[in-house]
DNA sequence: GCCTCATTGCTATAGTTCTGGAAATATGGA
DNA sequence: TCCATATTTCCAGAACTATAGCAATGAGGC
């Protein structure tokens, strides 16, 4: 994974509003939603949102499909795996009994 | 776990220099490194690196402490994995079978 | 006291990011 | 074709961030 990708994501991310855009994403999974129903949720102009939404794209975090008027958003779950596998990388030097408490805390995460 | 925090995290991720502090003290795991051999490892003048590294700590990303006349500096696992956790969290609305995917994704993270 | 390691404050310059108004574009329906 | 809706693009000022030189400070060891 190239570092400039990863600093676009993060970058992407490290941002009240568009944090807010991908957890909304998040939560609503599969089902997407369009662009105006996200810029309603975070309470954002439109062309804000709209903005912000592009940067999470070129990001890689998300996609879109157009569906008739509307433009459908989601999160890419494969990029922000690559990205959080990215983080933790080369953890410890291989060295499994330093790191255990990292992998054991990555399985204990509350998720679903 | 407070947006705030979360914003401040990101942000002190995203920039190359700072990343790649993080990367190295990950990879370092538990020896940590001193200020100043981080600063030669991402050729960084000192007051740089400095700044850089007080960014993440201030983040609480990584923590310090004096030895002799160094400072040494690991990253707090602890805060990487509340980071990951909030990142997925109330993931896909409570239907694992759709979250799935990323969940199985992290656990084949490659680590140590 | 003197040396080294590290941090801090100040400074300036350069560059990037945020925001939202206005205008443009895309789509579907009458 | 004309209109309404949905979304994106363009733009410019304001705000923020990065970098690194220099000097000063503090902490520790000899």
């Amino acid at each position: 994974m190239e570092t400039s990708v990863v600093i676009a994501a993060l970058s992407a991310l490290a941002h009240p509003g568009r944090l807010a855009i991908y957890r909304l994403l998040v939560a609503v999974g599969g089902v997407g939603s369009a662009a105006g129903e996200i810029a309603n949720s975070v309470g954002a102009p439109a062309n804000t949102t709209s903005t912000n939404l592009g940067i999470l794209q070129t990001a890689g975090l998300i996609t879109s499909r157009r569906e008739g008027r509307h433009v459908r958003y989601w999160t890419d779950h494969e990029a922000m795996r690559n990205l959080l596998g990215y983080l933790i990388e080369d953890c410890c030097g291989g060295r499994p009994e330093i790191c255990a408490p990292l992998i054991g805390a990555r399985a204990r995460v509350p998720v679903c």
